[in-house]
DNA sequence: AACGATATGTTATGTTATTACGCTTGCGGC
DNA sequence: GCCGCAAGCGTAATAACATAACATATCGTT
């Protein structure tokens, strides 16, 4: 059976392309930067990474940061999608952690359900300094 | 002295006509939208409406909304940058409602002392149907 | 008046994202 | 097999969002 951080197989050459980049890196891509990555596997146009982005994302295998106008790769292969997830993204390394929070989505739902709100999809997202970063600064 | 929805004197003519187109709309505007409504005030350019957004939002009188790379006027002219703030952006009408929860950003601040991150800026953004709109809709 | 800080106006450019169109591929039903 | 459909792909063009670089102006302070 399957274990902890196996890739799904029925990508298509695209996804897996693009997925494989975003793995690869330290930090959050922005869809030009991947393309630049994957010239030499043949991609040309902006659209082919904004495609492959959106199954991805759709599928919980990449993650887009709005504040950042970036993707990452899903932290965690095991749970995707499985609520709301918060993003603390280091504007001195770029590295992004990934945690979810069920205080915090069970305190949205009951927002929410007060004033009758139906919530599709949130994004968090916390700028600020990690801890490596800080100590070194020190 | 001063009372709820008083704009501050101290800004300049395109800080003062870019709150105003802010707090004139009933949504977010995009910085392009806002432009083209001031063009017969005298804006020609991107970065009139821009810089005067930066200052507004450094101000805490407009917000960001990272997800839909547009702004919106501070709701509330009381409590400008008091805190974590959350927007519920609604796809049917695009209205936005702005509120401040102390749990969530307790539970954020727990969270960050926990590993040591120091945070500087958090946004949080909702997105889905507003109570009105799925009212329509049934 | 001289200075610095802040704001302004303008042009050009950079970056991010989508529209439109047509072709290809895989797959189920007949 | 072959039709038809859905999903994916490739390409070009363009739209939408944002900033760089540079010159000028305005205002409060000394």
């Amino acid at each position: 059976m399957a274990h902890s951080h196996d890739i799904p197989t029925d990508l298509t050459r695209n996804q897996e392309l693009v997925l494989g980049t975003l793995t690869a890196s330290a930090g959050p891509l922005s869809a030009y930067d991947i393309l630049d990555k994957l010239r030499g596997d043949g991609l040309r146009a902006p659209l082919q990474v904004y495609r492959a982005l959106d199954k991805l994302v759709d599928r919980g295998l990449a993650h887009r940061l709005e504040s950042l106008n970036a993707f990452v790769a899903c932290a965690d292969m095991h749970c995707h999608r499985k609520g709301l997830i918060a993003f603390a993204i280091c504007e001195s390394c770029g590295k992004v952690d990934e945690f979810a929070d069920e205080v915090i989505e069970e305190r949205l739902g009951t927002w929410a359900r007060t004033g009758g709100f139906k919530v599709e999809r949130t994004t968090m997202e916390i700028r600020g300094r990690c801890a490596d970063c800080l100590a070194k600064a020190a």
